[in-house]
DNA sequence: CCACCTAATAAAAACGTTTTTATTTTCATT
DNA sequence: AATGAAAATAAAAACGTTTTTATTAGGTGG
C-alpha cells in the first residue's frame, strides 16, 4: 500500500493514467480537457472529475514538443557590467515584478535570462526564436541601433522593448519620455538662472542618453544659449560614478551650477560628491534627479524629481507581450509614459550670492 | 532556391536531418553528439561536422521529455510586498547576476518565478517538483519556520536556500551570519557608550530577523545591559519605513542614541528621518548599517557598515545547486558567510555632551 | 431495410529526443 | 574454414502530448 503510493508519487498521473480509469481514449481525453466541442458533454464532465481526482495537470514538456509552443515569455535580464558590486539603480526586480502582475491569469510564465551585453543578448534572441525556448520576448537597454530590433522585426516573433531604437521601424515598445524629461528639467534650471548646468547621463550608444542629450541641447537652443557639452559626463549607471564626475566637474575652471541626474544610484554619487566638497544642495548647487523607485523625496535635503515608477513600465511590458503574442498589431503596441515632476526644491539656488 | 533557404529556416534541423545528410541512423547521431565511446570516433568526427555546418541545435523540449530533465534552475523572486513602489532594497538582480555567473559553462539556465508570499512559494516550489518545470530551486525570504524548506527536504528534490530555518533539517544553503552581525553591531555601539540603542529589522516571521534580535540581545546580555526591546522596530524593508520608524523612536520620552538598520533602503530612511528633525550623524546619533550592495560609503557621512556583496551570494547558491543537483551531499553545501566592518566613523558620539 | 449521414469515440501518427534491443560487420581463435 | 566475441551501427520503443484519420454506433430518408 506505501509502495503504491509512493509509485504514484514517484511518478505524476498522465493522460494516460486517465485513459485507464475512465475507460476513454487518450485522443478523448486530451480533447475533452481541452473543451473541443466534438467531445459529448456527459463525457466531459466525467473525465473533468476524474482529472480533478488525481489531480492531474499536463506535462508542459509534452505539450510543448507537441504544439511549439512553450507558454514561457522571456525576459532578457542585462547583468550589471559595473566593478566592485557597485549599485547602479537598475531596478529589475520591480520591472519583472510588473511584467508578472500582467501575465497573472494568462497561462504564460517568465523566464529570465541574464545576458551581459549586446551582443550576448541577440545571441540569445536568436537562440530563443530557434530554439523555440520561449513564445515572446522582452528586453531593455536599448541601443541607438540596436541589433536585437533589427532581428526581431525582421522574423516577425513576438516581443516588447523597453526603450526605442533610433531607425523607424515598426515594433512594440515601452518607454519614457526622455527627450522631453531632459528638456523639462534643464528648462526649469535655466528658468532658475542656471546657466552652467551638468549632465550626468549614461554612454553613448544607449538610445536613451542621446535623447536626454537631445532634450538637454532643446533646452538650451531654446534658450538662445549654447549648450554646455563638456558638462555631459558619460558612464555606467553606478554611484560610483556619479560621485567621481561630480568631484571632477567641480574642480574645473567654469564648474556647473547645477546638475541633472540620469537615476538613483548617480544621484546618491552627486550628493556624496557634493557633501564631500562641503557644496550644500539649495544653497550653493542645484540638483535635479529621475527617479524610478520612489526615493527622492528621503534624500537630505529632497529633491526635484521626474518620477515614473518602473513597475508600471513593467506592467505594460507584460500587457503588450500578452497581445502581441496573440497575434496583436505592433502598431497599437506603443507606449511612452511622461514622468511626473515632484517639485521639492525652487531651483533657483535662492538668493544666490555670485 | 530562397523556398528552400525560407523553409530551412522555418523549421531548425532535426536529428533526423543529420541522419539524412551524413547517412548514419537517429540513433548513432543522438550518441554520437553525446560523446558515447560505443560510436567510432570517425564517425563522431563526420557527424559533428555535419552538425557544426547546419547549424543543429538540440531541441531542448524534445530531450527534456525523454529524460526528464529540464536543464532550468529556477529561482524563486519574491516581488516586494511594499506599497507605493517603495524601494525596499533588495537586489535580487545582483543575486540573479551570481547565480548566472556560476551557472555560466554548464548547460543549466536560470527561469525565475515570481512569487508573492510564503504560501504562493510553497505552491510554487510543488508545481516545479510536480511538474518537473525545473531541476533544481533557489529560494530567499526563509521564515523561522518555512514549509518551503520541510516540503523539499522530505522530497528530496534538489535546492538551495539563501537563509537557514530554525528547524535541525540537513539542506543545502547560504546565509549571512545575521546574529554575529548584529551582535557585533550592538557590541560596538555598547563599546562606544550607547546603551539605547535601536534595532531597525525586518518583520518576525523571517528567520533573520529573528537571528538579528538573538544577537542583539546577546550583545546586550554579555555587557550586563538590559536588552531595550522597545526600541526594536520591525516592518517591510522600504525606506519609508526606516524614516517612519526613526521618527517615531526619536520623538519617544526615552529616545534611541544609535541605530542598527537591517539594510540600505532602511538606512536611507533613517538618515533621512535624522535630516528632518535636525539630528547629526556622529554628532547626535550614530548609526550602523548592513549593506549588500556598497552604497553605504555614498551616504553623508558615510557611516560603518557590515558589508557582504550579496552578489558573492548569489554566486555560492548557484554552485551549491550545481552540486546538488549532480547528487551533492547537502551535508557539504552549507556556507555562512560573515560580512566584513568598515569602520567609516567612530561610533562613540566623539565628546558627546549628554 | 438498406444506404448514408452524423455523432462519438478510438486508433494512429507525429513532435525530437534518448535508450534499449537487434542486427550487421570485423576479426581473432580454434 | 567455422565459431564466437567484440565493435559498430541500425531499428524500435519510449517520453506525454495534440491532431489527423479511422472506426463504430445510432438515426434518418428513401
Amino acid at each position: 500500500m506505501a509502495e503504491t503510493e509512493a509509485s504514484a508519487r514517484r511518478s505524476p498521473p498522465t493522460i494516460k493514467t486517465l485513459a485507464d480509469l475512465t475507460g476513454y481514449s487518450i485522443a478523448t481525453i486530451s480533447k475533452a480537457l481541452r473543451d473541443s466541442p466534438v467531445v459529448a458533454q456527459a463525457t466531459k464532465d466525467a473525465i473533468f472529475k476524474a482529472a480533478q481526482e488525481i489531480g492531474y495537470q499536463a506535462n508542459a514538456r509534452g505539450m510543448a514538443l507537441r504544439t511549439g509552443k512553450t507558454y514561457q515569455a522571456a525576459v532578457l535580464m542585462p547583468v550589471t557590467a559595473v566593478r566592485d558590486y557597485e549599485w547602479d539603480g537598475v531596478e529589475y526586480t520591480q520591472i519583472l515584478s510588473g511584467v508578472s502582475q500582467a501575465l497573472e491569469g494568462s497561462d504564460y510564465r517568465i523566464s529570465v535570462h541574464v545576458i551581459r551585453d549586446t551582443q550576448d543578448g541577440c545571441d540569445m534572441a536568436r537562440r530563443i526564436m530557434d530554439q523555440g525556448l520561449a513564445d515572446g520576448i522582452i528586453f531593455s537597454g536599448i541601443l541607438a541601433d540596436d541589433p536585437r530590433i533589427d532581428l526581431l522585426v525582421e522574423s516577425g516573433f513576438p516581443f516588447v522593448s523597453l526603450g526605442r531604437c533610433r531607425k523607424p521601424l515598426v515594433y512594440a515598445h515601452v518607454d519614457i519620455d526622455n527627450e522631453w524629461a531632459a528638456f523639462a528639467a534643464t528648462q526649469r534650471l535655466i528658468a532658475g538662472g542656471h546657466r552652467r548646468i551638468a549632465l550626468i547621463n549614461p554612454q553613448r550608444p544607449l538610445s536613451y542618453a542621446m535623447d536626454r542629450i537631445d532634450g538637454f541641447a532643446r533646452a538650451f537652443g531654446e534658450a538662445g544659449i549654447e549648450t554646455p557639452v563638456d558638462l555631459i559626463a558619460e558612464g555606467d549607471l553606478s554611484t560610483r560614478f556619479g560621485r567621481e564626475s561630480t568631484l571632477d566637474l567641480l574642480q574645473r575652471p567654469e564648474p556647473p551650477t547645477a546638475f541633472i541626474c540620469i537615476n538613483e544610484s548617480t544621484t546618491l554619487g552627486v550628493l556624496s560628491g557634493l557633501g564631500s566638497l562641503g557644496r550644500q544642495v539649495g544653497t550653493d548647487v542645484d540638483v535635479i534627479a529621475y527617479d524610478d523607485i520612489n526615493v527622492s523625496a528621503y534624500f537630505t535635503p529632497p529633491i526635484t524629481t521626474f518620477y515614473q515608477p518602473i513597475e508600471v513600465l513593467g506592467r505594460t511590458l507584460g500587457q503588450f507581450l500578452l497581445q502581441r503574442m496573440a497575434g496583436g498589431d505592433p502598431q497599437m503596441l506603443r507606449q511612452v509614459f511622461r514622468p511626473a515632476l515632484i517639485e521639492r526644491q525652487p531651483d533657483n539656488l535662492g538668493a544666490r550670492p555670485a
